[in-house]
DNA sequence: AAAAAATTGTGTTATATTTACACAATTCGA
DNA sequence: TCGAATTGTGTAAATATAACACAATTTTTT
């Protein structure tokens, strides 16, 4: 087999920070480390890319393993490659965040994973770099959801326009006015009114809406300035 | 040495899309290959990364055997780690493009590295997946210049604003308003008037500009709407 | 020397968007 | 039945955008 012979080859691995939404705050699904190295402390959820694997597919197996759910919406950040950032051996990390509804994944799964979801503004300290990988992520999660609609993906299917303003009332740490914003978010033309009523309210039950998909692709700019210059 | 046993080394390669503008068009300095593989046909400039060489200290020892400029600015696209995209042997690549003034590199340095600047509109076609990763650093080049003021990198520190206008033409393949164009432009605020006037034209001598690379930080979100949402 | 051609700089107006703010309707419980 | 909390919709002023016109500069042509 003719091969690079003169070139290093070198550990590969992914990690991903995993956003969650409680209708009040945004969580990162974080891990509780039982295993070496630096076992008992908090480190994101991550693994190697095996020698016959895609890269994406590897993303998936590991956004799988973690929560038990398949073709969840993540993209990548960015690679993390600095020398000495795993003291072990030399390993190069593919940051990625992965965006899921907080009810939807496998709880058994999280569970034998030692993962828990924590508040983003009470996150602990973590392994390596992976404190710079979440304030990567949290920065180009503002950045993203204000100029796409991609929030939608830490909303259940069905959701309410107050519940879609909490999210991005806790995404971006500011309050926002009622009015403008559900005019702003109708303009788009993405969401379609399911007929339904949030039954869950003790007070007037606002309309339940969902995304439509079909004009998701064709509106994905529809979102520019969406959250003013400041935000981001 | 404590190592993480049961896991792959991989071949770790960085490529880069280098963009240059010549006052009509956008051009890319491409390779034409004098070693194996694919000897003979066209590429990106790459390279591999080292065993104790930092992720960002490689890719500016790539620009720099390519440009023989340090302090290039440039930004990661993505990884690709397709299993079989190099068919030599497992390789991922970190895809990064860069932007430089067309007449600011080392010729010498290109020559020996065998690169040429090609129109990007006749470009070949190029080896591996080395077509997706352009294909891809055009569309990041259009996103991220509609947002933000990074076209300058592609100019000569002093420039007109008919200059930066006939490369945002070219950067979007569309014929933009002056009028508009220069309103748009000047209330960034971005520009200081160097009070000097470009001699190369043949008519009336329009005004140099430089960038004000004070504000440059805080306005770097003032190119937000700078293009229609449907150009990008 | 005057006129023509090419290009640059600035202004104006109609339209669309954004912002700030007000009021009416629904639901539940006191 | 009234009040509190929340949701849905409206309106007017300020701002931004898009479409368009004209005057000024420089070189070339007549």
């Amino acid at each position: 087999m003719n091969r690079y012979p003169h070139s290093t080859r070198i550990l590969v691995a992914l990690d991903c920070i995993v956003f969650g939404f409680d209708g009040e705050a945004l969580k990162l699904l974080l891990i509780k480390r039982d295993f070496e190295p630096e076992k008992g402390k908090w480190s994101l959820m991550g693994g190697f890319l095996e020698a016959e694997e895609d890269l994406e597919v590897a993303a998936n197996r590991i956004l799988y393993d973690l929560t038990g759910l398949k073709d969840i919406y993540f993209e990548e950040i960015k690679t993390f490659g600095k020398v000495g950032r795993d003291p072990v051996e030399r390993t190069i990390s593919i940051c990625f965040f992965a965006l899921i509804n907080i009810h939807d994944h496998n709880q058994d799964q999280a569970k034998a994973q030692n993962a828990y979801w924590i508040d983003l503004k009470n996150r602990p300290s973590l392994i390596f770099d992976h404190n710079q990988m979440v304030d990567m992520a949290l920065e180009q999660l503002r950045y993203k959801a204000a100029l796409h609609p991609i929030g939608f993906e830490l909303l259940p299917e069905k959701f309410t326009i107050p519940q879609l303003q909490k999210l991005y009332e806790a995404i971006y740490d500011t309050p926002l006015d009622r009015r403008n914003f559900s005019r702003k978010i109708l303009s788009t033309k993405l969401l379609i009114d399911t007929g339904e009523k949030n039954q869950n309210s003790t007070t007037k039950k606002a309309i339940l809406y969902q995304l439509d998909k079909e004009k998701y692709q064709s509106q994905f700019n529809a979102f520019h300035n969406f959250m003013s210059d400041a935000m981001i």
